[in-house]
Order: structure tokens, then C-alpha cells, then sequence
DNA sequence: ACGAACTTTCAAGAAAATTTGAAGGAACTG
DNA sequence: CAGTTCCTTCAAATTTTCTTGAAAGTTCGT
């Protein structure tokens, strides 16, 4: 009967107790950031600091996940450049040490500003070049081809339209303002 | 007779004037679909059809957008099952014709509440073991070691506070209520 | 019940991403 | 300024995910 528990218990009487709690923690937040788009390290390695009450070294961190010196600093790269983590600084010491920003709302916010946002754009002028198309080619097809046309022109501008609620959704969410998304499924309750 | 190339270079004239600007729309929401963590080629089918007034075969699927047929076969599954695309029929013919859910509004909900809830569930279950984890080490550690443990404590619950208003929000979306994302703000507003 | 028309499944191959060790750089110390 | 220590970058290697063609499975008409 040797846990994996026990098992580290025995062999390495350094490790503190709540090792292993913290190591789960830092999983489930990992699995959060994996699924909404980031790498699985960036979330384990913020929950780690998160719960720190002191900023940490990369060999720290290396440490308590067991990852290579040069996956910590991959990862934290993004998490600084993210404004997840901030590299903290130490007189005396000569390594650099690193805080997790605490703020989650913050964090939130940032990323659907940068990210997000960005995204629904993108989506949004691909559509309306789709939808330009259409229209400059709209003239020169016969009549029966025309009615598919209008039929494209009048579904593309239903998704321009969600689309464009989706990033006014979003902005609300960024400014922080309530939010009703009930304007989502208004933006398509016109025909059928 | 004709290689794929010569079959893709014949019926190009055949092909349809809007293709292009289908093809761009389809491509539009497919890389919304990937970002959202979904199969590329879902987003992209599911246009297709939203874009088109009639039903299609796996057949005009794969041929307009350049896919084998499993690769229609396998992404066609997900969206049945997920409820985005129906499977409809037709008299006197022999294949399955396949038609889009036309309203974004009820896929988004269904989503949400398969995905995005159990997954936000499962993140709150870690945390609460991690969190029961820490209790039951409590008493066993130093006094040193408990001012740490404390303070992972009191982070935890920071997360999991989060973490639970983030699952009411979700909730409240899927229930198309308006939300109010300053109620997650507030969750961490305790100290600091 | 058999054969034709489609669809789905599966295992192998291709592509994409993550991970790592090693080399290069930067900052500090004696 | 030579020697350390630490951080970052990069290309090769590994793992994971996607794609595909072929085989198995269904359904339907005769």
C-alpha cells in the first residue's frame, strides 16, 4: 500500500504537506486556462505564485511542477506579456522573482480586450467582405440564381448582425457594465 | 477520365459566382468555432448549410468545401450531436440531407450548458478538494508552516468564490437572463 | 436474400503543437 | 575583465491532434 501520497512522504521529507493540494489546485486552474485557449502551464504556473504568499524564482517554480528551466520561462514570458505575472525584484538577490497579479477581474478583462475582441473583428469584416461580394454579384446571374443570392445575402446579414452584438457584449463586459443577452437573441428574431 | 484536378478544373466552371464569398463567410465562423474549442471543419460545415435554403448532401458538402468524405462524416456526427445541424429526409431519395439549426441564439445556450457549465463544475470539485486537503493538514504542521497554510487558504476560497459566480453567470446566460459581470468583480473584493 | 448506394468507423500517415537540452546572452561578483 | 549565475532562444524530438483511404456496416429496392 504505498499512495502516491505516502510514496513522496517517505522519499522526500522536504516536501511540505500541502504540496500535494496546491499541485491540485494549480491542475484545475491549468484545465480552466488550457480550454479557454492557453497553454496548460501558463495557468498552473500563476496558481502556484497566486498561492505564494512571497514571489517566487523560476527554479522554484521548475521545482514545485517539475518542468525544464526553459518551459518555466516560455510560459512565463506569456504570463508577463498577459500582465498575469509580474517579475518582482530583490536586493541582494541576483535571481528575478515573479507575483502573480491577484486581481482575477483584471485578468479577465485584459485578455477579452486583447483577445476576444479582436477575434469577433476579425470574424466581422470577414463576414462584410462576404457580404460585399455577394452584392457586386448580385447583378450579373440569372433570375433563378438570384434567389439563392438573397437567400445567402439575408442569412449573411444575420450573422453580421449577431456578430456585431457579440462585440458590443463583449465591450459592455470590458467597461465592466451589466449585461443583458437577451440583445443576442434579439438580433435574430426577424423572419425566418 | 479526369484526375481530381481536371474534375476540380471542369467544374470550376460550373462553379457558382457566390462560392467565393460562401467559402469566406464559412471560413469566418469556422475560425470562430476553433477558438471557441471546436473542430475547425464544424464551424465551416454548419455554414455552409445555415447559408443554404435547402437541405445538401454529404456529397455537395464535401465537394464544396474540398473535404474527404469521412472528414464530412465525422464533423457532420458532432454537429448532429450537438444539435447544430439536423439530419433531415427526403422522399424517394436514398441519401441524408442535412439542414443548419437556424437559431445561433439556442446553439450558443446548449453549449453553454453541456460544456462551459460542467466544465466551470469540475474546476469548483478541485478546488474544494484542494481546499479540504488543506484543513485536514492544518493541524499537523508548525506554527510557521500554518501562517502559509493560511494564507492558501484564504486564496482557495478566493478562487473558488470566483469560480462559483462565474458558474451562477454562465448559469444566468443559459437561462437568457440579463448578468451583471461586476457580481465577479465583487468576489474578490474582500482584502487583499 | 442479394446487390447497389451511402455512411460510419478505424488504423495508418501527416501535420501541428509542445517539450526539452544545449547554445547564446545578459547581469553581476570578485 | 574573467568567471559565475541565471535567463532566454532555438532547433530537434516527442507527443498530440487531424486527416484520409480503405474496410465494415446500413439501408433500401428488387
Amino acid at each position: 500500500m504505498s499512495t502516491a501520497a505516502a510514496k513522496r512522504q517517505e522519499s522526500n521529507d522536504s516536501e511540505p504537506l500541502w504540496r500535494e493540494a496546491e499541485i491540485g489546485a494549480a491542475d484545475a486552474i491549468g484545465r480552466l486556462m488550457e480550454f479557454w485557449g492557453f497553454r496548460r502551464h501558463m495557468g498552473r504556473l500563476w496558481t502556484i505564485l497566486y498561492l505564494s504568499p512571497e514571489p517566487l524564482t523560476t527554479a522554484e517554480l521548475s521545482e514545485t511542477l517539475q518542468l525544464s528551466s526553459s518551459a518555466v520561462s516560455l510560459s512565463l514570458g506569456d504570463l508577463v506579456r498577459w500582465g498575469a505575472v509580474r517579475k518582482t525584484w530583490r536586493p541582494g538577490e541576483r535571481k528575478d522573482f515573479y507575483a502573480a497579479e491577484s486581481s482575477v477581474w483584471k485578468l479577465l478583462r485584459r485578455v477579452y480586450e486583447r483577445r476576444e475582441l479582436n477575434l469577433i473583428r476579425e470574424a466581422n469584416d470577414a463576414l462584410r467582405d462576404a457580404q460585399e461580394a455577394l452584392e457586386s454579384v448580385r447583378g450579373s446571374v440569372g433570375a433563378a440564381e438570384r434567389r439563392r443570392v438573397d437567400f445567402m445575402r439575408k442569412r449573411l446579414s444575420r450573422l453580421s448582425a449577431l456578430s456585431r452584438a457579440g462585440e458590443r457584449l463583449v465591450r459592455l463586459i470590458v467597461a465592466g457594465r451589466a449585461i443583458n443577452p437577451s440583445e443576442l437573441r434579439s438580433a435574430e428574431e426577424d423572419d425566418e
